[in-house]
DNA sequence: TATTTTTACGAAAACGATTACGTTGCAAAT
DNA sequence: ATTTGCAACGTAATCGTTTTCGTAAAAATA
């Protein structure tokens, strides 16, 4: 490996004067600066990281943290979408990405430490349990972080706009003639929660009875949850003609569920799904949905987070709100009320 | 920031007695290891991974080069699927996961230099153009490397086997009675290689001729292109009873296709993929595809490339196949001939 | 008892960069 | 002629560890 000690050998300046025309310090002669770099050209000479980090603290590397209750982990494919965006963002800005585990050399270590340890200069959070005690401890630490999807004091949150989504939603199917609407909601969590807000708030203001019995829980990203919950909804005295639910994936199972009970989509019963994913417009019939914008969410989150790091004196936590579209599909059908 | 120099000050022994209590060297007396271990616990002291990594070279981190020509990414289920599996060993194993780009601060630099800035002690390749002049660079670096889906000389190789699976594929085919089978294949990678050759050696095998316009070349991962490929052998005057298609994702482009010409899977026409994405099993036909199992990949590939890692000089490269599993699905009609 | 070995610890030199501060030489200002 | 200022470069400390090599005392051996 070779040293910026071999290049102050071999050019006759010393260290210093080779660091600084390296990185194009003004205090050094243009003629120096050039012969300097010529020789570290020749010698193949690239800094070594630890080194410099040991002296900047700036290490030009950012953590995810990733990590969600079903374990589908990158196979969710909402989230991957989004890392994937930070990702290209990062690099672009220079930023390598590094992903955020408990453990570091099979020593446990909480999120925290971890990022210390790594010297991470900021962090991504997506996808965890937000209530988690060790994620709230790296946010409110001195790390700049933003946050995907949950919003937190005093931190700088991307939201995919939940609300408006689900109202569209619901908009959308009120137009196509439904009037009885059932709602799968995914628990606890922000999202689902923001979602469960548009569709009561659309329903009221458009005077739709919603029936408590049209309003199931079921876990998020679980088609076998939401397949549940469809077949208690399908087997109610007064069925809905219209279920919406969590997210596309969770769709899945309700479509089994369909399926099951010899109804066809959407003639026999209309649904809608959100996310967006590929799948969803694949199916057949083509799901109705909300697409969200995965590509800008994780570009402004990397951009921003970069924003924190950089300026991390005057930058003030923000919250950033991406919209996304409706994919009307051929999954909710004209119906007469 | 607690080093252990505070830890030394606060203890009464010096910093060299202290990193070695830390590090359970057994120079030390268990009593005196014992107290630095609680005073370094009292205080919050953990490592700084830059200044350890400076002496020590082993950071603790793997390197993933990952990028499609498709772009997709992070994006392609397959991939990231494996990806995910690669992420949970290394952790179990206590290493960390970073992606390698071709630039860093704004600067670009080659894989090599990348991951050598990085001191990433093991790459992961998959998913790229293995004929990237930088690939190889890398690959036949110092640095341990292993490659998933593709061999190279002296380089451990993580291969799903692509011909088993496509040779099994044919043969529940021809089982179903197909005679007269198509097959789209993905240019230029040495996976979709072996599946064309898995395809043409069980043909040869039952007896059954395959006329040049039944093969049809195609992009990878790339619905359109295959899209392409399904009308020009619906067109035919002989056209095929069953296609067969790079991968799952493909596919959806042959599918819009036979849709458009009114055609109806598999009572027109038989189709089949590869891969076994989550999406293929829940399209209605069910899709006839060969489940590769991204679990075991990517488990291998993190395992094997700690191994190479900790057993430097011991470790032979070698390869390591993996098995995958039918998924029967409807899509292949029962036919006489 | 005299000698060797072992145990338990410390001093100091790395690792490869950055940077505050010091030192020149020389031109410009006084 | 003296002072000042600045450009251009060097000295040396520093970042937080690890590790080699010593060394004193204790233990084992002869």
């Amino acid at each position: 490996m070779v040293t910026i000690k071999d290049i102050s050998k071999k050019s006759g300046f010393s260290t210093s004067t080779v660091s600084k025309a390296l990185n194009g310090s003004s205090e050094i002669g243009e003629e120096t600066s050039e012969l300097i770099k010529k020789v570290a050209n020749e010698m193949g000479y690239f800094p070594n990281a630890a080194a410099r980090l040991l002296k900047t603290k700036h290490s030009n590397n950012i953590g995810v943290l990733f990590i969600d209750e079903m374990q589908s982990g990158l196979a969710h494919e909402y989230f991957s979408a989004v890392l994937n965006s930070v990702k290209d963002e990062a690099e672009r800005l220079g930023y390598d990405m590094t992903f955020i585990s408990r453990n570091i050399g099979r020593k446990p270590m909480s999120y925290y430490n971890h990022c210390k340890y790594r010297n991470c200069d900021g962090v991504v959070i997506a996808c965890v349990d937000f209530n988690d005690p060790e994620v709230i401890e790296l946010i409110q630490s001195e790390i700049p972080t933003v946050t995907i999807d949950h919003i937190f004091n005093d931190c700088t949150a991307i939201m995919s706009d939940n609300l408006k989504g689900s109202s569209e939603l619901v908009q959308y199917i009120y137009d196509k003639g439904h009037r009885k609407i059932a709602f799968i909601h995914g628990e606890n969590t922000s999202v689902t929660q923001r979602r469960l807000s548009g569709f009561y708030s659309t329903c009221k203001k458009l005077g739709i009875n919603v029936p408590n019995e049209y309003i199931k829980p079921a876990r998020y990203h679980d088609p076998k949850s939401s397949g549940l919950a469809t077949r208690e909804l399908l087997n109610l005295k007064d069925p809905p003609t219209c279920i919406m639910y969590p997210d596309d994936f969770s769709f899945i199972g309700g479509m089994n569920e369909i399926e099951k009970h010899g109804l066809k989509i959407p003639d026999d019963i209309s649904v809608a799904g959100y996310d967006g994913i590929y799948l969803s417009q694949v199916l057949r019939p083509q799901l109705c949905t909300f697409k969200q914008n995965t590509e800008a969410l994780g570009k402004e989150a990397a951009r921003n987070l970069i924003m924190a790091i950089t300026d991390r004196k005057t930058f003030v936590p923000k919250q950033i709100w991406i919209e996304g579209e409706l994919l009307a599909g051929k999954s909710v059908k004209e119906t007469d009320f």
